[in-house]
Order: C-alpha cells, then sequence, then structure tokens
DNA sequence: AAGACCGAGCTTTTT
DNA sequence: GCTCGGTCTT
C-alpha cells in the first residue's frame, strides 16, 4: 500500500509524531500523502479514527478527502473529524458557545447580512456614510478579527488616529449588535472559537484530548486566527501535520498571513520539514513555464519542481485584436478538441483574473452551443428569492434574529412601510427587547394606529410556523411558507423571464432540503431547521462542481486552485488586467505584483496536457475601452515554450444580440444542465425520434399526463414545453423528461 | 406606502 | 455597461 508513493511521499507518511511541515509544490500528490497518512497512523500506529482531524478550507476539498480517506481507510473512517475551518468552528460553538453568553442555536450572517446591519449602525452614529464607506468599515472589522483584535485592543491601537478611533467604536456598536441579534458573521466563527478556546480550561482540554492527530491543508491560506486556533488544539499532543506552498498562497487580502508558512519552524522548532518536489500533474513544458515565471518571486522557500512526465505540447499563445475574438477563439477551439474525439467539455477550464470577463466567454457558448458552468459571481444562497425564503425559515427557526424579520415583514407586500418598522423599533429599544418581540406586542404600541391590524396576521403566521417545527420537515416547512405567503404565486403572476428564473431557483431550494433530509437519513444525524440553515450558510460555490457533468468550466484563479484539467485556458492576460492595475500602482507595488505572480503559478500549474495563454490588445472594462500590452507574466515564460505568438486575426463577425439573447433565452435560468455521464445521452437527432410531437399527449413520471404545446430545438437537445392537467405548464429538456406518448 | 426614475460607483480576488 | 440605492411622485 505504501510502495507506490516516492520516497519524500513516504517519509511524509511515516513521520506521525511531532510538528510536521510539509512542502507541497502543485502536483506533488500532497492528497494522497494526507489519505495514506491518515491510514498508516490508524492501521500501523493504532490510533483510534476518533482522535484524528483534517481542516480544509473548502467544503469541496473536505468532500474529496473524505471520500479518499473512507476508500483508504476501510473501518472507522467515519469518525475522522474531516471539515473546513468554518464548519468545525461552528460546530465546537453550537455546543459551548452559552459560555460566552451567546444562545447555541446563533445565526450566521453572509456579506449581505453584514452590510445591511453596517448601514443600520452608521445611520444610527450619525456617520456619513460619503466619507466613511460601510465597506470600508466591514472591511477594518474583518482584519481586525483576522489578526484575533477585540473592540477594545482595536481602539487602544487607536489612539491618535481618528479614522481608526471611528472604526473603532463602529466595531463595538457592530459587535453588540450583532450579539442582541445572536448571530455570528464569518470571521466570528473563527474569533470565538478562539476566544472560547483561550478562556475555557475545561472546553479546551476536552478537544486536545479529542484531536490528537491533526493535519491541515492549504496551510499557505490561514490567517493568524486560524493559526491560533490551530495551536491551542494542538499544543497538548503537538501532532500537527500542516500541508502547503508558499507559492501558491494568493489570498493575503483575505487576511491569510504568509509568514504562517514561512515561520513555521520558528513556531514550532522541533517540526520536521518535508518538501514533496515530484510534480505527477503536468508536462515538462508546463512545469517550465510555471518555473520560469514564479523565479521572479523572492522570499520563498527553495523548491525545485521536476516531472518525470514527457515534455508534451508547446504553450498555445494567442493575442487578438478585441476580447471578443478572444472569446471566439476559445469556444472554437475547445470545439475543435471536442469534435475530434481526443477530449471532453469537461476537460477543460477557462480561467480569469476577474468575474467581470465571464460575460464575454459566456456569450459566445451560448452561440456556440458549448456546455458550461460559471463558478463563482453571484452565489446561489445570496439571490434575492433564495433569501427571502431563508429569512423566513430563519426568523421561525431563531426569533433574535432582526435583520432577518426585518427583511421579510413586508415581502411580499403586506401594507407594512418604513415609518410603521421606525415605531415598533423606537418600542423595541424602549422597552430593550428584540424587534421580533416588538411585533408580537404590536397592540401595546399606542403610535401604530391601524398597522397595528397588518402586522397581527404576520405575527400569527410565523408563531403558527413555530408550533410546526417540531413535527414538519424542513421541505415541509419551507413549501408552507411559500404556500401561505403566496411567494411563488406572485411571481407566477408577474410572467417574466426574470421570475420563472426566479421560480426554478425556489424549484431548485426545495429540492436542496429534500437532499439534506436524505443526507441526515443517510448519517443517521436528525434534520433539523437550525441544521439546514446552517449547512447552507457554509456553502460557497466552489462546493457544487461536478465532475460527473460534462461542461467547460469558467471561474476565476482563485476559485481554481486545489483543481486541475487537462486543458486550461488562461485569458485575459494583460498588464492592468493580470497583473491588476491595482497591484502595479500600489505603494506596495512588489509585494503585491508578487502576490499577482503566485496567482499566475496557480493558475500554469492547474493544467495537466494543454495550456493555451490569450489576451487582447482591446477590451471594454467599466464601460471604457483599454489597450493593453501582453501581461509580463507571460513574457516570464521562457520563449521557446510558446507558439503561435503574436497573432492578426481578421476580426470576427460580432454576435448578434439578438441571436445571443434568443439563444439565452432557450436555456434561461440552467444553461445546459446535463444528464450524468455513464447515462446514455440522448444525441439531438430529429424531433421524429423523440417519439411525440405537438398536440400529442404524454405522460412524465412526476407530472403525470398533459399535451405537447411546442418543441423547440436548442441545438443538442430539445426543449419541450407541455400543458400538464394537474401542475399546468412546464418546459423541459427532452433528454432528462423522458415523456411517453400515450 | 408603492412604484418610477436617476445617479453613483463599481471590478481584484472570497471562506 | 450594469447594478444598486436613494429620492421623487402618486
Amino acid at each position: 500500500m505504501y510502495e507506490n508513493l516516492n520516497s519524500m511521499q513516504r517519509e511524509a507518511v511515516f513521520q506521525t509524531e511531532g510538528p510536521v511541515l510539509i512542502l507541497a509544490g502543485a502536483g506533488s500528490g500532497k492528497t494522497r500523502v494526507l489519505t495514506h497518512r491518515t491510514a498508516y497512523l490508524i492501521e500501523e500506529k493504532g490510533v483510534n479514527p476518533y482522535n484524528i482531524m483534517a481542516i480544509t478550507f473548502t467544503n469541496k476539498a473536505a468532500g474529496e478527502m473524505r471520500e479518499r480517506i473512507d476508500e483508504q481507510v476501510g473501518y472507522g473512517a467515519e469518525s475522522i473529524w474531516v471539515s473546513t475551518f468554518h464548519s468545525t468552528c461552528v460546530r465546537i460553538l453550537r455546543r459551548h458557545i452559552d459560555r460566552l453568553g451567546f444562545d447555541n442555536n446563533f445565526t450566521i450572517y453572509d456579506s449581505d447580512d453584514q452590510k445591511t446591519l453596517m448601514k443600520d449602525i452608521c445611520k444610527r452614529l450619525e456617520i456619513d456614510t460619503k466619507i466613511y464607506k460601510e465597506k470600508t468599515f466591514l472591511n477594518a472589522i474583518s482584519s481586525a478579527k483576522d489578526e484575533l483584535l477585540d473592540p477594545i485592543t482595536f481602539a487602544l491601537q487607536a489612539t491618535g488616529d481618528y479614522t481608526k478611533q471611528k472604526q473603532a467604536t463602529v466595531y463595538r456598536e457592530y459587535q453588540d449588535a450583532l450579539k442582541r441579534n445572536n448571530a455570528l458573521d464569518f470571521d466570528d466563527l473563527i474569533f470565538k472559537t478562539v476566544e472560547l478556546l483561550k478562556t475555557d480550561g475545561e472546553v479546551l482540554d476536552y478537544y486536545q484530548e479529542r484531536f490528537r492527530y491533526i493535519m491541515v491543508d492549504e496551510y499557505q491560506d490561514t490567517n493568524t486566527a486560524q493559526f491560533e486556533l490551530i495551536r491551542l488544539l494542538a499544543s497538548k499532543y503537538k501532532n500537527l501535520c500542516v500541508v502547503g506552498d508558499d507559492d501558491q498562497s494568493i489570498y493575503k487580502f483575505r487576511g491569510a498571513n504568509i509568514y504562517n508558512i514561512l515561520n513555521f519552524e520558528k513556531h514550532f522548532p522541533e517540526a520536521r520539514v518535508i518538501k514533496l518536489e515530484q510534480n505527477y500533474r503536468s508536462t515538462q513544458t508546463i512545469l517550465d513555464a510555471a518555473n520560469g515565471v514564479i523565479k521572479n518571486n523572492q522570499g520563498r522557500k527553495e523548491k525545485a519542481l521536476w516531472t518525470e512526465n514527457p515534455q508534451g505540447e508547446k504553450i498555445d499563445f494567442q493575442q487578438f485584436e478585441t476580447a471578443y475574438e478572444e472569446a471566439d477563439y476559445i469556444a472554437r477551439d475547445i470545439q475543435k478538441k471536442v469534435q475530434s474525439g481526443d477530449y471532453t467539455y469537461k476537460d477543460c477550464a477557462v480561467l480569469y483574473r476577474t468575474n467581470a470577463q465571464s460575460r464575454l466567454l459566456e456569450e459566445r457558448f451560448v452561440v456556440s452551443n458549448i456546455p458550461y458552468k460559471i463558478v463563482g459571481g453571484v452565489n446561489f444562497y445570496a439571490r434575492k428569492e433564495i433569501k427571502d425564503l431563508l429569512c423566513y425559515l430563519k426568523t421561525i427557526d431563531n426569533a433574535r434574529d432582526d435583520l432577518a424579520v426585518r427583511r421579510i415583514i413586508n415581502v411580499p407586500k403586506r401594507g407594512i412601510g418604513a415609518t410603521t418598522l421606525a415605531r415598533v423599533q423606537e418600542y423595541a429599544n424602549q422597552e430593550d427587547i428584540s424587534f421580533y418581540n416588538a411585533l408580537r406586542a404590536a397592540d401595546e404600541i399606542t403610535t401604530l394606529g391601524k398597522a397595528a391590524a397588518k402586522i397581527r396576521p404576520f405575527v400569527l403566521f410565523i408563531q403558527t410556523m413555530r408550533s410546526k417545527v417540531e413535527y414538519l420537515s424542513v421541505q415541509e416547512l419551507l413549501e408552507e411558507v411559500i404556500e401561505q405567503t403566496g411567494y411563488v404565486k406572485e411571481l407566477e403572476a408577474e410572467d417574466t423571464e426574470e421570475s420563472k428564473a426566479r421560480m426554478e431557483n425556489i424549484d431548485e431550494l426545495i429540492s436542496k432540503t429534500a437532499a439534506y433530509q436524505e443526507k441526515c437519513e443517510e448519517e443517521g444525524t436528525p434534520a433539523t431547521l437550525s441544521g439546514f440553515l446552517e449547512e447552507v450558510a457554509l456553502i460557497a460555490d466552489i462546493d457544487s462542481l461536478d465532475e460527473n457533468q460534462d461542461y467547460v468550466v469558467l471561474m476565476t484563479l482563485h476559485s481554481a486552485k486545489g483543481l486541475e484539467f487537462p486543458q486550461v485556458y488562461l485569458s485575459g492576460m494583460e498588464d492592468g488586467l493580470f497583473p491588476s492595475y491595482m497591484s502595479i500602482v500600489s505603494d506596495d507595488s512588489v509585494a503585491e505584483l508578487e502576490e499577482e505572480r503566485r496567482l499566475a503559478y496557480v493558475g500554469i500549474t492547474r493544467a495537466k496536457q494543454l495550456l493555451t495563454i490569450t489576451c487582447a490588445k482591446q477590451r471594454m472594462i467599466r464601460g471604457e475601452t483599454q489597450y493593453s500590452k501582453v501581461s509580463r507574466f507571460v513574457r516570464e515564460i521562457p520563449r521557446e515554450l510558446l507558439t503561435g505568438a503574436v497573432r492578426q486575426e481578421k476580426v470576427k463577425k460580432m454576435p448578434q444580440q439578438e441571436t445571443y439573447m434568443q439563444a439565452k433565452k432557450t436555456f434561461s435560468a440552467k444553461p445546459f444542465a446535463m444528464p450524468k455521464l455513464g447515462k446514455d445521452l440522448p444525441k439531438a437527432g430529429s424531433v421524429e425520434e423523440l417519439g411525440y410531437g405537438e398536440g400529442d399527449r404524454v405522460k412524465h413520471i412526476k407530472f403525470g399526463e398533459g399535451t405537447v404545446k411546442g418543441i423547440v430545438s436548442g441545438g443538442r437537445d430539445f426543449e419541450v414545453t407541455v400543458d400538464f392537467d394537474k401542475v399546468g405548464t412546464k418546459k423541459m429538456f427532452a433528454s432528462f423528461a423522458k415523456l411517453k406518448k400515450i
């Protein structure tokens, strides 16, 4: 079992005791090392799986590690604690945060909620948000928490600096408000856990005993608070194994402290350092390119990545006149590769520096009928309709979250306006009760007058729902909220493309509640409303990537970290875009350019077989045409590795706006969701092959019987509109629907 | 209280 | 170029 590891990997696996730093270059098989190490601990060292913890940054990474550990470890794998920093902390806090004066059923605020709360506070403190931006405050608070500065310490450090003093005041107010709402923001999850472990010896002892062997993935991305958390937990047994690559540290803006990895041996003098330098992922050419770029950075740990893989193809470098041509080239190139039969869509990934770049690519992909998935941008759970419904559930779950209540009290419209809200709030402050409790006492608020009558049904509704929490499933609760509020009915009445998309999202949310139920039953854990809300709060977009589906993935370089693809396109490689203009003109431009360079390194090393680098001479940014030179990072790649050179393409016809909109409409909310591989993919073929036509009566497995109203060819599949007798008109893809003529 | 209209700011990256 | 938020009107 350990024979197919190389000597360094084996060393990392066998070094189980004491602090270990594994410097794992890109593609050097670190996940393999971690999983083998876990197996070794259990099977050879007799360690109880219950005493092992593995921490990652994303749910996806945690899920993958879980899967591979399960494969590797057979018995007892399920009691190993594998999870992200954030969910680890939530699990700890749910049990013990009452010791810090919070309720154990606290809610978690996302960035949207934070902003709303901050606006509130600025208003209350009469801060002119034209001069002092909410966002700046939130950033300051976030960095403070990353550095474990509480409001008092922060204030002490602010003496003599007016802006900082102001931030200190806001910080204190912000924390007070969170506590009143029984809520924590993302950063608090870590901060409060550290606080808990530091102040409560009993809890600390419990978790130190439990986590005798700790492993941390992507260690270069940890911030000070996360480091402290790990340090506290590991300080008793000192069996701490961290894996990382300083060359892939790209989250400085999020507080990641690169010195956690650079100074690991200082923090743990007895630490063993093991370097994994053999790359199993990429061709020699790709590796040479990556090394050519990263060697321009100073102050990195000395590493020499090498591979036994073949030289491989040269890097395809293309410069275009415009960003349209660039997008067009990428789309055609992918189509060409797929049609040749050598690759599938899911072998390809397009990476870019900023999310805004995805639009042009998306347009081109829609026109070319290429199935794709965009990772990032607006998170599913940040969409308005989803947040609204979740806030209903949150209100039912935790009455102290004022924010959630205020969001939904007039959605859908109940004729409760700003004035009424202000009066209720005033009463709440006066009586020192929560906003919701003030609503419950609406009849006592003399200033309300007739408005009290509008509040009563809302309160009654929430109270009734609360009494049902015990015996209804999450799905049933959600469906009842939708039914009782008429939320979907209102969208139905709107009958626009947008409202349809929203309804689809709501359906998606319902299936997520069902999936949650299923998951809990599988794991044998109780499915609760709080549990669902919590899971939902900690989901990132990248977690939804599904390797089994055949689509091209589009995402930012940041999101791509930890992933690999046979075919990688690095688009928009222009000075000013990547490296970003901000990093070039910054006061600290040397450091910021190094961070950008690491990002380039991450991008290049995602590729297994072929790397394509593209850029455009002109592109629209923020409604303005920008003219840019080829990125300096491209020039750092040894010339002989590149083909294509600077190329002059004739301007291709721009996509007709109408064609695009039409195409996009056909596939509205969920473009090109594809059936799982393995099942036979129905070919587009002809309409006849469907076995039914317009006007025919058909049967659907879930919706029952109905009449076919229309069939539209979507290129690779047909979109069929059916008017069902029971559930009304639905649009669906023929390959999914499996409609039967009757 | 609800809807229409207009201007500001944004785009570097996110658990 | 687009989105969000604020203000004005009914």
